[in-house]
DNA sequence: CTCCGGACAT
DNA sequence: ATGTCTGGAG
């Protein structure tokens, strides 16, 4: 007997390998590497929450001309002056706090990041995401990004390149999610990076909010009757 | 579910 | 003028 998909799950099973492919094929590496330090890769992962990168790369820059770009500078960085230089990214009071709680945690329980780096995969997403204004997103974009590990990154595109394909209930949770495109895959950091920032080109050229399925590498695996909206 | 917010495409 | 952006908290 078939065992009917979740009441979450996927109702077909996503490729993710060929999918992966596919878009590798297509546009090749991305040359993604999000920040230029560790920490640098930290602040942008929270400045980019529901944020264009564009704007983020202004703050970070801006960051930089200040001199806040290393831990005990952004750390010791007043409030107020903090929120002015990252006001680019938008949503810059509440991310001036998700800053200072991060580099709270950091200076306060373990001293410097080393330290923090060097906590296992799974302690170290839970301390990420005991920190106020991290959540589960952030927390792997850190994990993979600045800390080398295999996380697998789940966001707004992920999401809707899979509802839209039909392998992904809209309701899914984000581990829901993880585990329906990373399940078929190696857990391998190098794949995981690259995968994502494919995702990501998939989401801004392709996958949009109004869909431009003329042309994309992922065409050939519309359900019938185009996307789901 | 609503709020947070400036920058940019349409 | 409207809609969206590599989310998360209350």
């Amino acid at each position: 007997m078939k065992k009917a998909a979740g009441r979450t799950g996927t109702r077909r099973r996503a490729p993710a390998k060929k999918l992966y492919r596919a878009l590798f094929n297509a546009w090749g590496p991305q040359r993604w590497w999000p920040g230029r330090t560790r920490l640098e890769v930290i602040v942008g992962a929270v400045l980019t929450q529901n944020t264009a990168w564009g704007n983020v790369e202004k703050a970070i820059g801006r960051l930089r001309r200040a001199d806040a770009l290393s831990l005990p500078r952004l750390h010791a960085l007043p409030l107020r002056q903090l929120e002015g230089l990252i006001r680019p990214a938008g949503y810059f009071r509440v991310k001036a706090r998700r800053l200072r709680a991060l580099t709270t945690m950091i200076v306060d329980r373990h001293g410097a990041l080393p330290a923090l780096f060097r906590l296992s995969t799974p302690d170290l997403r839970d301390e990420l995401l005991r920190v106020n204004g991290v959540g589960p997103e952030t927390a792997d974009s850190i994990l993979l990004y600045a800390a080398g590990r295999p996380a697998f990154v789940v966001d707004a595109y992920t999401r809707r390149f899979m509802t839209r394909h039909g392998w992904l209930a809209p309701k899914a949770t984000y581990d829901e999610t993880a585990r329906a495109l990373a399940g078929g895959l190696p857990r391998n950091v190098r794949l995981y990076n690259e995968f994502h920032a494919l995702i990501v080109r998939l989401g801004k050229d392709c996958c949009r909010p109004r869909p431009l399925c003329g042309g994309c590498p992922l065409a050939p695996w519309l359900p019938r009757g185009g996307p789901r909206p």
